[in-house]
DNA sequence: GAAGTCGGTTCCACAGTATGAAACACCCGC
DNA sequence: GCGGGTGTTTCATACTGTGGAACCGACTTC
């Protein structure tokens, strides 16, 4: 325009290039296929102007038109996802929720996802404290004594198990019935614990993650039953709140007009040392 | 009508959305990541250009650099591969190939993936015949009598079986060492094929598809043994040959049938400290 | 420890490329 | 034929992107 320096929306020297990502971006997010009008609207984009970078995105298989016109994300998307386990990219994208969670409770934070019938822990925070849970990355636990695992109980992700419920402690739920009374008091209060079901000792608390299609994994905290017994609530809700953060950045088609860390740093308040600058 | 002789490569007034998809198209191909000057060698930019797009590029989330400086796909492609199963993914990659299978053959196609002990069918083309396989897509079968069950066994992706091998037909193949001989041959010939061994009167030939890191799923065409059994040979090297194709679709790095070069800088082998987190 | 090399960023004058208003084309429903 | 909505093409304009060169920091080498 005409303002040369045009400092906070234009950095660098990349117009083209940002307002095409902002479109791929907007696209990516939607829950379902965006049209051009959409698009154009969106971005404040001329007419002209979305066309243009819209063909050429299209061209370079960023981007796709589904059979009704709308836009999709292209062929190199899919080919990254069927690439790609998707687990180590939702893994990626929790890190920072895992972090903040181990940061603000100084114990060890996992991920859980369903593996077949168990669950497997992908991403992991260390905590603080020098007794602590070990690396369970990649380690298959029965979900019926984790805290982890009964969330995905709870919420479908995982099939309810076939056979008799192993007993680890004399505190594992073994029972049928004990634990479905359990499943559905964790659906009442959006997190789910355990105490010494594992291992005598261990204590571990967990909540839902949902996806575009709901629950689709856990995030859960683990440690000594010493330090976690007396802040299960505390901590549940904690964790009820920051999965609910990252459940927002999973599923919601997201309204962020920046990035994904921004998003996910937006979720308290308090940490907003740089608001919005341009150059550094 | 363009009066302009269009100058070679540049199409459109698109020059750098172009350019800077074609660095996001070579980053996602790419095997493992790529520093800066393998990115301008590739692309044949100027140092600068690069620099500049590929700030951009990082600034919108489209691309990432790892730990040691490399480029990797961005949380976008993190976020796209979390919000969506990887075998539609492959499906809509392989659409094409399955669409060619099916125009030759006038039978059914399928692209078969594990899942668990099984074999699942996800995308589907349909016979040009009346009688035809039905839509198989998320049915079940047992992989020891289904050709593309047979491929996956015989490549490893998928779990022999643990019990006994369920007689479906009587020409179903229930000894385990003759199976194992079968894969032995699917193996050497490159495709697999089950006539009457599922149901009686019903065929198929299958042949493997590779990715990134070997066999992943297969394609195969299924029909009435009174059609197919007199070209199974004819049939399992036109599939061979197609699933080739998707194979270096989805494995090969690089070919981006435009204006990058042909030439492929090998990279040097260096030690690195990355993880490595691809498939399991 | 000074000189050389590698890998990448910033600067800057220049022109080529992206831009947007407007005209055009294409549906629809009527 | 007529209006409203949607997308595409045209074209003069000037802004944005470009690349050569300077620059910078880190690491080697002598």
């Amino acid at each position: 325009m005409s303002s040369s320096p045009a400092p906070g929306s234009t950095q660098g020297g990349t117009q083209a290039v940002d307002r095409a990502a902002a479109l791929v971006d907007l696209v990516v997010r939607a829950a379902e296929p965006l049209s051009f009008t959409e698009l154009s609207d969106e971005t404040g984009l001329a007419r002209s102007t979305t066309s243009r970078l819209l063909a050429a995105l299209e061209r370079t298989d960023l981007l796709e038109r589904d059979a009704s016109g709308g836009y999709v994300a292209g062929p190199l998307f899919a080919l990254h996802a069927a690439l790609h386990d998707p687990w180590p990219q939702v893994a990626r994208l929790a890190r920072p929720v895992l972090q903040r969670v181990g940061e603000l409770t100084g114990e060890t934070v996992h991920l859980g996802v369903p593996r077949g019938q168990g669950v497997v822990h992908v991403g992991q925070v260390e905590s603080t404290f020098l007794l602590s849970a070990r690396d369970w990355n990649q380690v298959d636990v029965p979900p019926h004594c984790s805290a982890l695992g009964k969330v995905l109980y709870a919420f479908g992700v995982l099939p309810l198990p076939a056979g008799r419920l192993e007993r680890r402690t004399d505190r594992t739920v073994t029972s049928r019935e004990a634990l479905s009374t359990q499943l559905a008091a964790i659906r009442r209060e959006g997190y789910a614990a355990t105490v010494d079901e594992l291992e005598t000792g261990l204590s571990a608390i967990a909540a839902p993650v949902e996806g575009r299609d709901g629950v689709i994994c856990a995030i859960g905290v683990s440690g000594p039953t010493a330090r976690l017994q007396d802040r299960v609530d505390q901590i549940g809700r904690l964790l009820t709140q920051q999965a609910d953060a990252l459940s927002a950045l999973l599923g919601r088609p997201g309204r962020t007009s920046r990035s994904v860390s921004a998003t996910l740093h937006e979720t308290h308040p308090r940490t907003h040392s740089r608001t919005k600058e341009g150059v550094a």
